[in-house]
DNA sequence: TTTAAATTCTATAGTCACTATAGAATCAAG
DNA sequence: CTTGATTCTATAGTGACTATAGAATTTAAA
């Protein structure tokens, strides 16, 4: 199949797709003879495991790391396992970032109410210290 | 002072400084004879709030909004409460995506433990459907 | 006064994961 | 054959920085 094709059966943009390959994500595939580039299944099945780790949030080092991985059927899997404790906790902890920043903005935003002029704002006040 | 004391005292690196100048946010100030930039209080004090602004996550556009309000004393601040507002949401928003996205990736972690092959192991079997 | 180190300058490129666009080439259908 | 669709490569852009190179200026010590 073509690229329109892949992105279609995929849900992945054609552009997303070369740039995969060029970042080596994607292998280079066979070319017609007008150099178009041709995909087999395992293409496919391939670059939808990639978009599931990227729907993850999983960074494309991350997701070439996962890969290599798979290339080792034989290894030991405590890698991966690691690895997604490391993200789980990068998740966490940008969660906890967010919270205490929502908590901030939340009292910022309570130092202002809707009937006061620039020079009154509390918000911006408040910015300024 | 120059903009190695600016840096100094404010927090904010050099190289961000000419950014925020490049950018627009901070006025272009005095040179000396040699050309090296001339900061006063204001700049301090202004730049003190951008690094505010951005402590909270709002964009070089939100702060250059809430400049332009703040140049308008008597104005109403209604403008400032409803990018907070928006702002907050985003931000909410944006903790209801972690979380779920923690939930599942605690649920892929489960698959897995950490005795296995990678052929045998429940993340990348996971990942590959 | 000279020298060397420190500071500052502009320009450019890179980070990350895409995304858009331009112009050229190929393909497919009428 | 023509025309529209598809595909190609190259390049630039997004946003908020960050690093580096080489040149110029300043500062402090000998």
């Amino acid at each position: 199949m073509k690229i329109g094709e892949l992105a279609s059966v995929t849900g992945c943009s054609i552009q997303t797709i070369r740039y995969y390959e060029k970042e080596n994500l994607l292998p280079s595939t066979q070319r017609t003879e007008g150099n178009f580039r041709l995909y087999d299944k395992a293409a496919v099945d391939l670059l939808l495991f990639i978009k599931h780790c990227r729907s993850l949030d999983l960074s494309l080092k991350e997701i070439r790391q996962l890969l290599a991985l798979k290339r080792s059927p034989g290894a030991q899997c405590d890698k991966v396992n690691r690895m997604m404790d490391a993200h789980i906790q990068q998740v966490e902890d940008r969660i906890a970032e967010l919270t205490q920043l929502r908590r901030q903005l939340k009292a910022l935003r309570r130092s202002c109410s809707s009937d006061r002029t620039v020079e009154q704002c509390g918000i911006l006040q408040n910015l300024t210290t």
